[in-house]
DNA sequence: TCTGGGGTCCTAGGACCC
DNA sequence: TCTGGGGTCCTAGGACCC
């Protein structure tokens, strides 16, 4: 008798309003009311909101929403800082569990705090994504929701439909059913501007831009683009889920202050103590930085980067922050500053594989386009 | 927009070289 | 100087994601 070989699904878990929801863990008192996370947890400062819960987002609170706009649209909202270390610690909780529950052979790749996908050979996913709630809720009282998939791009799209705390299913049979008629801004990869773009070339559906064709999109956006995006209307996707370690491509700390700089002595001084934070975490890291980025962003909000490449490869404060006085000194002097921003970069291993293509843009691949 | 912080990747244009 | 035709590398900016 031949023997069956189990399906390969990805599932996709989602922490539902995650930083919300380890606040409220650890202050009960909070549960059912409208929370708003973000910045010092004062919200007439420069900040936005990270997570706003269930309560707070029915009054119109949105993430990345800046916290005064929260606080005009949700006023009687408890307003927290932003606690870092508190969400890391329940991330990697939550991670160690999803590596560990289930008796089958399972490959993670997390994608950031809140997110991660699982590969998985079984005939049963739902079973699956049903027992990973359940063992995540009991290890951390937190839940989430998972979206099922025959590739990662799928596994992603379906989990908007099982929130709060459910489970949905999309493959290529039901993918133009629940996404053909969809604008294309709610795709991975897609958002507001790449939406506009292609709404004005006459592609506003999903429907219409899977229906596209690559190589002619490809003449209008580029030739990596166009093809990618019609991929991505088609549902196309990577079908592995990668669990090799992450190897970050740069390192950047920036800072938007509270009242813009006008003093240059207090411009170098800042970008001093970036360049030594990133210093810092490139030593952590073990590895050397070949390239020095400044981002400056001017009143009211206009960014301007510039780089430098290194004289040689280095992990040392003095020469990065050498590097980053110097590209200080040419840009204007004379305009108030909001942000300063310091990035280091790693060279690129072209032999090596993405080490983890979900972080950033979106990682597909995988399926060819035809 | 009142608009954070930490990342990734793609593209266009200029510089440079033969 | 009335100024070729690529190829490649570097840089800044833009778009996107969590």
């Amino acid at each position: 008798m031949a023997r069956v070989i189990a399906q390969q699904w990805v599932l996709h878990v989602d922490l539902d309003q995650f930083i919300a929801a380890v606040e409220v863990l650890r202050r009960p008192e909070l549960a059912g009311l409208p929370v708003i996370v973000g910045g010092s947890g004062d919200p007439t400062q420069r900040s936005v909101v990270a997570t706003a819960s269930y309560e707070a987002r029915a009054f119109g609170v949105q993430s990345g929403m800046p916290m005064r706009l929260a606080a005009r649209k949700c006023p009687e909202a408890m307003f927290l800082p932003s606690d870092r270390e508190a969400y890391e610690v329940a991330s990697d909780q939550v991670m160690a569990v999803l590596r560990t529950f289930s008796k089958l052979p399972l490959r993670v790749e997390v994608l950031g705090w809140d997110e991660a996908f699982l590969g998985a050979a079984t005939d049963t996913p739902e079973q699956l994504a049903k027992e990973a709630q359940r063992a995540v809720f009991a290890a951390t009282g937190l839940w989430c929701s998972i979206g099922i998939g025959d590739n990662v791009l799928r596994a992603k799209m379906a989990t908007d439909f099982g929130k709060p705390a459910g489970v949905f299913m999309l493959t290529a049979t039901n993918w133009f059913q629940v996404m053909g008629d969809r604008s294309t801004d709610i795709l991975w990869g897609i958002g507001r501007k790449t939406a506009k773009r292609l709404a004005d070339l006459g592609f506003s559906r999903v429907d219409e831009l899977a229906a596209a064709d690559p190589l002619d999109l490809g003449r209008q956006v580029g030739p990596t683009m166009g093809p990618r995006y019609v991929g991505i209307a088609r549902g196309q996707g990577r079908t592995e889920v990668l669990d090799a370690p992450y190897v970050p491509r740069s390192r950047s700390r920036e800072t938007t202050f509270q009242q813009d700089l006008v003093d240059w002595p207090v411009v170098r001084a800042e970008v001093e103590k970036l360049a030594n934070q990133v210093a810092a975490d490139v030593e952590a890291d073990g590895r050397l930085a070949i390239r020095v980025g400044l981002k400056v962003r001017f009143k009211p909000f206009d960014t301007a980067t510039r780089s430098l490449p290194l004289a040689a490869p280095t992990g040392d404060a003095g020469p990065i922050s050498a590097a980053a006085l110097d590209l200080v000194e040419t840009f204007d002097h004379d305009r108030p500053i909001r942000l300063l921003g310091v990035r280091a970069d790693f060279p690129v291993d072209r032999q090596a594989q993405p080490a983890n293509p979900s972080r950033g843009r979106a990682g597909l691949g995988g399926d060819a386009i035809s």
